[in-house]
DNA sequence: TATCTGAGTTCGAAAAACGAACGCAAGGGA
DNA sequence: TCCCTTGCGTTCGTTTTTCGAACTCAGATA
């Protein structure tokens, strides 16, 4: 099976995992959820080759993920790309890479920047729960079973 | 910057991105999930390239994510992949994805295996929450504030 | 001895990424 | 009007990755 071919297999997992598992789209997504909007912002930030660039944003914006919204600057209209509702529901998947970024990949404690919950202060984590009883899980406290 | 110096970015959500976010790594990590262990067996399972399958677990071995352990078969010594107490931690990334593409990417409902918890046979689904008060947060919710 | 199997390695071809230059439309200034 | 700048891409030749078929090698098995 061609990576490609991923987008299509019958899994939950499978289908994101081959979106968001190619190179730069993490990390495009990343530089969205912190105000990048517009296509200068993201090349000069991230480094990226413009082509590339080009690329990831139409695969995101044809799953959904972005929408280009227009904006006047100038008395000229421009666009830039805004996360949709779909976009915004990844907030989970880049905040789990966090949390268990300043886990096991902290380098020496001194991160660029720090998130905090706004009404109380506190900090910000991802977990995995049982959507019945609530309690936290691990892979060990999940049972998989195929479909018939 | 290139692609790969994301690796020593001072940025816990960065680094993990750049290294889960190459081709294959996501779909290789679901798979050791599901219990695969084995170079032949992730080989037929994906169809990935048995050079690039080489270079994915030597990654994946180097960072922590798994470990080599030896086992008997048949009377030989052989090795299997599995996961370290770090890349059991990933659960909540892969989860986080997962409860993504069921709500946002499902074909027509139809999924390969279900997931339950094993005690209550509840559901299984990945949130953010505040460390503090317990709410469950979106990026809404979140402030993202740069170190002085 | 010949064969099989699991786990890679090698290598030439194809695909993807790179990066510098180019295109283009809109606005501003001379 | 003409020229310059800015934002946002596109083009294209080069480099890097990935592909896939063949090869290697060690240990069992016949």
């Amino acid at each position: 099976m061609p990576y490609a071919s991923f987008a299509s297999m019958p899994c939950a997992l499978g289908r994101p995992a081959a979106l968001l598992g190619e190179r730069w789209t993490l990390l495009l997504l990343r530089q969205v959820f912190l105000g990048t909007r517009r296509f200068e912002d993201f090349q000069t930030a991230m480094e990226i080759s413009r082509s590339v660039l080009t690329d990831r944003l139409n695969v995101l914006l044809q799953e959904g993920v972005l929408k280009r919204v227009p904006y006047q600057e100038d008395g000229r209209t421009r666009h830039e790309y805004r996360l949709t509702e779909k976009g915004r529901d990844l907030y989970p998947v880049l905040m789990a890479l966090r949390t268990w970024g300043e886990k096991w990949m902290a380098p020496e404690e001194e991160e660029s920047f720090h998130l905090h919950h706004r009404d109380c202060g506190g900090g910000v984590r991802a977990k995995v729960e049982c959507t019945d009883c609530g309690a936290e899980l691990t892979a060990r406290d999940v049972q998989v079973t195929a479909r018939q």
